[in-house]
DNA sequence: CAAGTGACAATAA
DNA sequence: TTTATTGCCACTT
C-alpha cells in the first residue's frame, strides 16, 4: 500500500526504460511535486531493494553520477550505464541531451 | 514546536 | 565555466 512518497519514487525510477537515465528533478516531478529531488536520492539511499530499483539510473541535474555513494562502486554504476547502452563520459557523465527519459 | 540535516536544483557572481 | 548561495520539502533529533 505505501502511499508514501517513498514508493511513488520507486515506481517511477522502475519505469525508467533501459538505456535512458532519469534526473533527481524529473522523478521529483513525476512523483508529483519538482523540489523532492532530495527527498529522491534519500528514498534511493534507503534502496530496500537493489537490483530492483535502478538506482543507477538516476543521475544529477547535470548528468553526473552519484559517485561516491553508489551501491557497489562508481565504476560499476558506470559499467551498468554502459551495459544498459548508455555512454558515460570518463567524468562519470552522462549526455542528457540524449539518454534524457521523457525527454 | 523548533532547529538541523540531506544520493538536489536553480540562480547569481 | 566553476564556485557559492538560496530554496525546497521531508525526516530526525
Amino acid at each position: 500500500m505505501e502511499n508514501g512518497f517513498f514508493d511513488r519514487v520507486y515506481e517511477v525510477i522502475r519505469r525508467i526504460p533501459r538505456g535512458k537515465v532519469a534526473t533527481y528533478g524529473d522523478v521529483a516531478r513525476l512523483c508529483g511535486n519538482p523540489r523532492m529531488a532530495r527527498q529522491v536520492g534519500w528514498a534511493l539511499h534507503c534502496n530496500p531493494m537493489p537490483g530492483v530499483n535502478p538506482c543507477h539510473r538516476v543521475v544529477f541535474a547535470n548528468g553526473s553520477v552519484c559517485t561516491g555513494f553508489a551501491f557497489g562502486g562508481k565504476d560499476v554504476q558506470k559499467s551498468l550505464l554502459e551495459e544498459e547502452g548508455v555512454v558515460v563520459s570518463d567524468d562519470y557523465k552522462i549526455d542528457l541531451s540524449v539518454y534524457r527519459w521523457g525527454a
